[in-house]
RNA sequence: GGGGACGUAGCUCAAUUGGUUAGAGUACUGGACUGUCGAUCCAGUGGUUGCGGGUUCGAGUCCCGUCGUCCUCGCCA
């Protein structure tokens, strides 16, 4: 080792000692005589000074150190003078009288310094990522990962998980995500997928008889990026034989309690809330709510369907629904131009027609340009029912049922931040149960899988697979922590025909389906245990954990937007040889 | 694919809304200083205002296109 302690450890306790450390330079202070150097590793920083002991050679040198140089310094561990102890810094009693330096490599000028107060902007960290990396916070959370990682890793195998690795080179499957590929050279005109989870191979490995699987598996999935979404991700990956839904739960459940309690410090209370995908879409609009606030949406459509307002009257009797949100106490924070914003928005991103408001007045009566339009005692009744109090604003959308939903979940979480309705820092747990098996897509004009096609429905609805596969529920639960879908899982279906009934209604034929599941529908008739799992999105509970607002802050090299690597120019063009090797041929 | 924000010195930002020679902090370079720790003080270097076109007597500012970063809708079994 060319040091004996890292720039985090020396305190009191090692005054008197000979010691080397190695490290960059943080920050050079120099006052002619005395010089100062703050030596930064990733444990910490050690205040170096350059005085009498080392004699004028090594002064000299030292007033040449520049910002991020790597040095190796020797010295004698000193308590710091009377008065200029640092009690911001860990190693602030002590300081190392440096007899020995050596300038292990010289940097050029940073483009940014990793110690400086403004955050440089993100194109230039993600080009300089070692340098961004340098920085405590970002050191910080990649240690945070690193613990909830070796956490998750002791946890399951203390229950007798067996980690097993599954390939990233598989077969493209349909549904699902967009694939990665991979073009086969060998056979020329194939293609490998990148796994979007590795989802058969660990139904087949429950086959096998592997009772207990995990894996922290790397995902890909070719989709567009967002805050918390990136094109390869990292998933605790686990399946379980001889389960029903509660067991998998259950298990989740306890490495969430663990991780909250050794990394956050909190006791989390057991069991979980726990509400249906029913119940989600009507008190939340969404299938993740954030319970960490309340401000849940209100069903108006009843008063709305005799209503004389024809917005209200027609949504209601059409076929859809009049559902509204109380921001209380915040008219006098929306003017009649933030209204308009919110109208903006709704209409905007969610597609909503538009935005029905109403503020309460001092008398408790509802105001607003619309108010004319509606009879006082609906005006009234809708007061009664969303609990209207002087000075709230009342949110209505009168719309088809899922953009009430999508409308009404954008609104409620753009409020509950403008408005601050809950402690950033709290980490909420829940579950949410039962999803739908289907979901009609108007595209394809027909059923597909809510979660995936190896979902099992619940028992007492498997007959309903025949005659209503939209009110069928699926034995499926996604773990929601802070409005964010942390985790998602099934039992799955472990007999034969009745997998392939569910391939029959998502529109895949027998043939397709033999071609591209058929080792599944095999394997599913060789002695298939009853099985189920769940996959947690590691990356994403890192971000929550860590209080972060953006998955690329805890992934150590991840993509942009455009889904490129700026460090290295991922994607990027290949030799042409490259491309005749594999049979390949840009028409672009 | 759609909507939005941003792009000015190495970095973080400003520029009185179209008006003279584009500024500040920091970094960098040189100097001063024996107890600093966001050191301080003095001096200095540093600009294709992302790129291309247009409008105008005049463009960092307005318009069109383009590139890049971010947020978002669609998408994400």
């Amino acid at each position: 080792m060319l040091r004996t302690h890292t720039c985090g450890e020396l305190t009191a306790e090692h005054v008197g000692q000979e010691v080397t450390l190695c490290g960059w330079v943080d920050t050079c202070r120099d006052h002619s005589g005395v010089l100062f150097v703050d030596l930064r590793d990733r444990h910490g920083r050690t205040q170096i000074v350059f005085g009498a002991e080392g004699g004028p050679e090594s002064r000299e040198l030292a007033r040449s150190l520049r910002s991020e140089f790597v040095l190796a310094v020797t010295g004698k561990v000193a308590p710091r003078p009377e008065g200029t102890v640092n009690p911001k810094l860990r190693t602030g009693e002590i300081e190392v009288r440096v007899t020995r330096v050596e300038v292990l490599n010289p940097s050029l000028t940073p483009p940014f310094q990793p110690s400086q107060r403004e955050l440089p902007g993100e194109d230039l960290r993600l080009k300089y990522r070692y340098l961004d990396l340098r920085r405590p916070d970002m050191q910080r959370t990649l240690l945070l990962r690193h613990r909830m990682i070796a956490i998750m890793r002791d946890y399951f195998d203390a229950l007798g998980f067996i980690d097993v690795e599954t390939p990233i080179l598989g077969r493209s499957t349909p549904e699902g995500a967009r694939d990665y590929l991979v073009p086969s050279r060998i056979q020329q005109g194939t293609f490998y997928a990148l796994p979007q989870s590795p989802q058969l191979y660990k139904q087949i490995l429950m086959i096998a008889g592997y009772d207990r699987y995990v894996q922290i598996a790397r995902c890909f999935r070719d989709e567009d990026l967002r805050a918390d979404r990136q094109p390869e991700f990292t998933q605790l990956d686990l399946e379980m034989a001889f389960v029903e839904m509660d067991d998998v739960m259950g298990v989740i459940d306890g490495l969430v309690v663990r991780l909250a309690k050794e990394i956050l410090g909190l006791d989390v209370k057991l069991p979980l809330p726990r509400m249906t995908y029913d119940e989600a879409m009507e008190r939340f609009g969404h299938d993740a709510p954030d319970l960490r606030f309340g401000m849940e949406l209100v069903d108006l459509t009843d008063l709305a369907r005799d209503c004389e307002f024809r917005v209200f009257r027609d949504a209601a009797q059409g076929g859809g629904r009049v559902r509204a949100l109380n921001a209380k106490g915040a008219a006098e924070r929306y003017s009649r131009k933030g209204i308009d914003e919110l109208t903006a928005f709704v209409q905007n991103d969610f597609g909503a027609k538009g935005l029905i408001w109403f503020k309460v007045d001092a008398d408790g009566k509802l105001a607003s340009p619309t108010a004319k339009n509606v009879a006082p005692d609906i005006l009234a009744a809708i007061g009664r029912r969303m609990d209207a109090a002087p000075g709230d604003l009342l949110l209505i959308v009168a719309d088809q049922f899922e953009i009430t939903c999508k409308a009404l979940y954008g609104l409620r979480k753009r409020l509950g931040t403008e408005l601050k309705l809950f402690d950033p820092r709290q980490v909420h747990f829940s579950w949410v149960v039962e999803f739908p098996m289907f979901a009609w897509d108007d595209e394809e004009n027909g059923w597909s899988a809510m979660h995936h096609p190896f979902t099992s429905p619940r028992k007492q609805d498997r007959e309903m697979l025949k005659t209503d596969p939209g009110a069928c529920r699926a034995q499926a639960y996604d773990l929601i922590v802070n409005g964010y879908e942390a985790g998602g899982g099934t039992i799955r279906i472990h007999n034969q025909p009745l997998q392939q009934d569910v391939f029959r209604l998502l529109g895949i034929d027998d043939e397709t389906a033999k071609n591209r599941f058929g080792f599944l529908l095999d394997a599913l008739q060789y002695g298939a245990p009853p099985h189920g799992g769940i996959a947690l999105g590691i990356d994403r509970l890192v971000m929550i954990f860590g209080g972060l607002s953006n998955i690329r802050d805890c992934i150590a090299f991840p993509k942009t937007q455009r889904a490129t690597d700026v460090m290295t120019g991922a994607p990027g063009e290949v030799d042409a040889k490259q491309l005749r090797e594999l049979g390949i041929q840009i028409t672009r």
